[in-house]
Formats: C-alpha cells, structure tokens, sequence
DNA sequence: GTCTATACTTGGATAGAC
DNA sequence: GTCTATCCAAGTATAGAC
C-alpha cells in the first residue's frame, strides 16, 4: 500500500477530490467515474494511481488523520489555556462544515462503517482513538486549572467529540448553518466553573 | 405515492428490511436485490410494492418519523418529571443503537443527504424539526420548574439531538458500545441544577 | 501518466406469464 | 403477489497502446 507522502502530484488531486466526496456524499456515494470527472482526467488513469477504491480511501484517510494531528499540534501551539484548545478544536470542525456542510471524513465514514473494507475501518477507529486522547487530556488540565466541571474526563471527551459530529448530521439533515461552533458554545458553557 | 398505513404485509416486511438496511449501511449501501435475499422473495416482486427505491425510502422515512412521534407520546405519558423524559427519550436512541448498533434513520439520510432524492430530503427535515421542537418544549418546561439550567432552550436541543446522534457515530466509528445513553447522561449531568 | 477499449458485475427498473 | 426474462446504465477493474 502507497504512503500518503509518497504520492505524485497526480495522485494528490486524486486523493482532494475524493476526500471532498467522501465528505459529502459518503464512501459509497461517490465513484470513479465522479473523480475523473472533476479532475479532467480518465477512470483508468485513477487506476493507475490507486489499484483499487478501498486503497484510495485507505491512503486518504491516513492523510486525513496525519494533518488532523498537525493540526492538533497547531491547536496547542496558538493556545495555551485549555478552554481557548477546545474552542479552537471545534473551530476544525466549523471549518469543514462551513465548506459546503461537508462532514468529518470519519464522521461520514464511521456512519458507513459495515461496508467498507477492513484497512479503512482501522484508520477511522484510530483517528478517533487519537482525538478521544486528546481531548481527554485537555479537559483533564482544564479540571485540574479549575476551568472545567469535575467529571470523568473520558466521558466529556465522548461527548465532545459525539456532540461536534452529531451536529454536522442533523444540521446537514435539516440545511442548517446550525454547526459544531455553536454545539461547542452551548456545551462549554455548561462545563465552565 | 403510498401512505405507510395502506401498505399489505407482504410490503411491512419490505419495508421492515429495508429500514434496518439503512440504519446499517445507508441509502447507498442496499439494494433491492439485498432486501429479496433477505426477505425471501426476488427483486421483481419489490417493485410491484415500490416502484422506485425513491419511494420505497420515503414511505419508510414516513413510518419512521410516525411511530417516533408516537414513542414521544409515550414518553410523555410515562414521565412527568421533565428529566425522566428527557433519560427517557435518550433511551430511544439508546434502544436503536443497541440493536446491531444501528444508527438513527434520519441521522444515517441526514450524513447522505447530497445523494438522495428530495422527497426524503423534506421527509428527514421533517423529522428533526419535530424531534427540536418536542425537546425544546421538555427543555423549556424543565427549566421554569428549575430542574435545569438556564439556557437558551433551543440551543440546548439542538446540543442534545446532536449530542445523541454524534455518539451513535462515533461509537459505530470505534466499534464501541459507548452510545447515546453514556452521552445523555454526562450532559444532563451538566444540566441538572 | 494518460488514453481507448473492453470485461465483468451489480443496480434499478420493466414486460408479461402464472 | 410473485415469478422469469430482459434491458440499460453504472461501477470496478484490467489490458495494452501512446
């Protein structure tokens, strides 16, 4: 299986256009045919690229979940009180929303999770995996700053995470601009001391 | 187009199958040919049910929204208290997941919604503005006999949806049996006065 | 890296017999 | 209400030329 990094420019255009499908209309939404269309190029030639979809996807998801972690990093490194990380986090999810109510990737992905091939539910598993750690911690240096309700940290972090996708679901179910910002506004000021 | 109360048996059963194949897979990870191995008839024989898959998925969505009105109903009439009601609608979705972790039918059209015909479309709006302004009235109610914080009601619906059908997603995402109860307990928890 | 041509399968849908 | 037979389009994928 190819590596994210090690993708021709060819194969990057390939692997934007289809994670933007994936986002709105979902793993088995979206074709060959839709890729080439939209990239100006041919069905084989994305063949070529990638032998197979569940590769593409595969591959795209890595990707997803490698910048989603810089992106973690960036979150941290422009903010140092653990309340501002968590606004900021929800401010990634604000942002795909608010590019045509796309989805999160493994948000949508995660919905479609009884068909796809193994190797891609593995990455949507472990880009959860990540983002549950992460909150986890922040919000345990919040409690212990004081900043944040004392509850189990594990469960807020659930309920963050839950609370940012569901709302991309059912404001996208109703076409409403209804997104994670607001989600992350309201259930944050029931968390502040 | 059909009303779902009209339909024989022999289309229940469709319709049965078929709504759980969603709740499973999507919209576009069924066909009709599933639902006849399933059902143990061929796919010729859905059609004279359901001309069109379009069809088929809108009646469904219909019967869906009518029988969680009525399990709103019930919900009411079990529970005075606004709380219970509230542990008690999140037992709903708690019910569904629970099932082969199933996701919410809406919450599964909603992720899909670029893909599907508009009548479903108006059918899955229908079901959330429903679902907003039934928790909305509960919210509102709990918070006048001060068992909740104060709040903008309406935002907090939106949190509370969002919150269960996120967890749904989420959990189906990471393979977990973390779902919608875990999650409306550890909001309410932030609610409760 | 991209193309044309093509193979094979599945999906949605219809016609018409029983 | 269900079946067989069939149609047509689309989806995934491969072979081989440029």
């Amino acid at each position: 299986m190819k590596h994210f990094s090690e993708i021709s420019p060819s194969a990057e255009r390939i692997v934007d256009v289809a994670e933007s499908l994936i986002q709105n209309v979902g793993f088995n939404g979206f074709s060959y045919e839709d890729i080439a269309r939209i990239v100006g190029i041919k069905k084989p030639s994305i063949h070529h690229h990638f032998a197979t979809k569940a590769e593409l996807v595969t591959v795209l998801t890595q990707r997803y979940t490698h910048r989603f972690r810089e992106q973690l990093l960036h979150v941290e490194a422009g903010n140092r009180n653990p309340l501002e990380r968590l606004r900021a986090y929800a401010q990634l999810f604000e942002a795909t929303y608010a590019t045509q109510q796309r989805l999160c990737l493994c948000g949508m992905l995660g919905a479609e999770i009884d068909t796809l091939p193994e190797s891609i539910n593995a990455e949507v598993k472990r880009f959860f995996k990540i983002n549950l750690e992460w909150l986890r911690d922040i919000i345990t240096t919040g409690q212990q700053q004081q900043l944040l309700k004392t509850m189990p940290a594990e469960e807020m972090a659930m309920l963050f995470i839950g609370a940012l996708e569901g709302s991309m679901v059912v404001g996208r179910g109703m076409n409403s601009d209804h997104g994670p910002q607001k989600a992350a506004k309201t259930l944050l000021d029931c968390w502040t001391v």
